[in-house]
DNA sequence: CAGATGTCAGTAATACTGAAATTG
DNA sequence: CCAATTTCAGTACTACTGACATCT
C-alpha cells in the first residue's frame, strides 16, 4: 500500500517539484491547444511588457539560454508572431519585437494561462495564493542575485 | 537592459517552475557530490520510512512513473543499495527493499540534502518556511486525487 | 585584445507513452 | 478473459555545455 513518505512531504524542495510539474502540465496542456508551448508564451509577454529586446537581454530577464532561446525566437518568427533583425546600432545583436500577430495571439494563450493557474491553485483562496505567490517570490528573487 | 516582466512575476506557474529549477539545481549538485541523483535519494527515503515495497507501490508513493522507478532501481540495487526480491505470494512483484549499505549512504545523502534546503529557502525564517510548506502541501494534495 | 552576442551541435535529466511477457 | 506488475524501447521537453564567428 503506498503511504506518502512524511520526510518528502516536509521536504521544500520535493514540494517545490511536484507542484512546478503539476503546473507545467496545466499550463503546457491549456498552452498545446493554442498551438504553443511555455517558452514561447513567456517570450511574448516579456516582448507584450518591455516592448523590444535583444536575444541576450530576454534571456537574462527570463533566465532562460540563449541557445534554447535562440531556437525558440526562431520559431516564433517562423509562425509570424515576432520579428528580428539585426540592431543597426550594435550589428551583434538581434531586435526582436511582436507583430500585430503576436499581440493576437498572446491574448489567446493569456486566457488559457489564466485558467491554468485557477486550475492549479483550486484549493487556495485569494489570500492563501498572494501569500504562496509572495513567498516564492521571496525565494526566486533571493536566488536572481546568485546569476543574474 | 533586462527588465523583469510583472505578469512573469505574478504567475504562480511560472514562480513554482523558476523556484522548482532553483531547488532541482541545489539538491541535484549536492547529491552529485555523493554520487547520487534526485529519484535515488527519493527511492531511498520511502524505503526507510514504509520498509519494503514493490516497485509499482513506490511508484505511486512518489509519484514516479513504473518506467523510471525501474531504472532507478536497477541502479541502486547494482550498487548494493537496496535488494530486489521476487515476492513468494505474488510473483508478479519485486519486493525492494534498504540494505545497511543503502541506509549508510542514506544518512550521508539526507545531511547534504538537508543543506541544500537551507540555502533554498535562506530568505526566509522559520515561520516563512512552515507557511510556505503548508501552502505546497495543499496545492500538491488537492492534485493528489487527480491519478494516485 | 577582451568581452558580448548570436548561432550551432550535442548532452543530461526528467516526465511520459506504448507495448510485451508474466502472473493473479 | 481481465487486470496488475515488471520490463523494455523510444519520445518530448527542459536545462545546460562547449564551441565558433561576428561585432564592439
Amino acid at each position: 500500500m503506498p503511504n506518502e513518505p512524511e520526510r518528502l512531504w516536509q521536504l521544500p524542495s520535493w514540494l517545490l517539484n511536484r507542484a512546478g510539474a503539476h503546473a507545467t502540465r496545466l499550463v503546457a496542456d491549456a498552452l498545446q491547444a493554442a498551438g504553443a508551448r511555455r517558452p514561447h508564451y513567456t517570450v511574448l509577454v516579456a516582448l507584450a511588457e518591455q516592448g523590444p529586446a535583444s536575444q541576450a537581454d530576454l534571456g537574462r530577464a527570463l533566465w532562460m539560454d540563449r541557445s534554447d532561446l535562440h531556437a525558440v525566437v526562431s520559431e516564433l518568427e517562423a509562425g509570424g508572431l515576432i520579428s528580428r533583425e539585426r540592431d543597426a546600432t550594435d550589428r551583434r545583436r538581434n531586435v526582436v519585437a511582436l507583430t500585430a500577430a503576436g499581440r493576437r495571439r498572446l491574448a489567446e494563450l493569456d486566457a488559457a494561462v489564466v485558467a491554468a493557474q485557477d486550475a492549479l491553485l483550486a484549493s487556495l483562496d485569494r489570500a492563501d495564493r498572494e501569500q504562496l505567490v509572495a513567498l516564492l517570490t521571496r525565494v526566486v528573487r533571493d536566488h536572481a542575485g546568485a546569476d543574474r
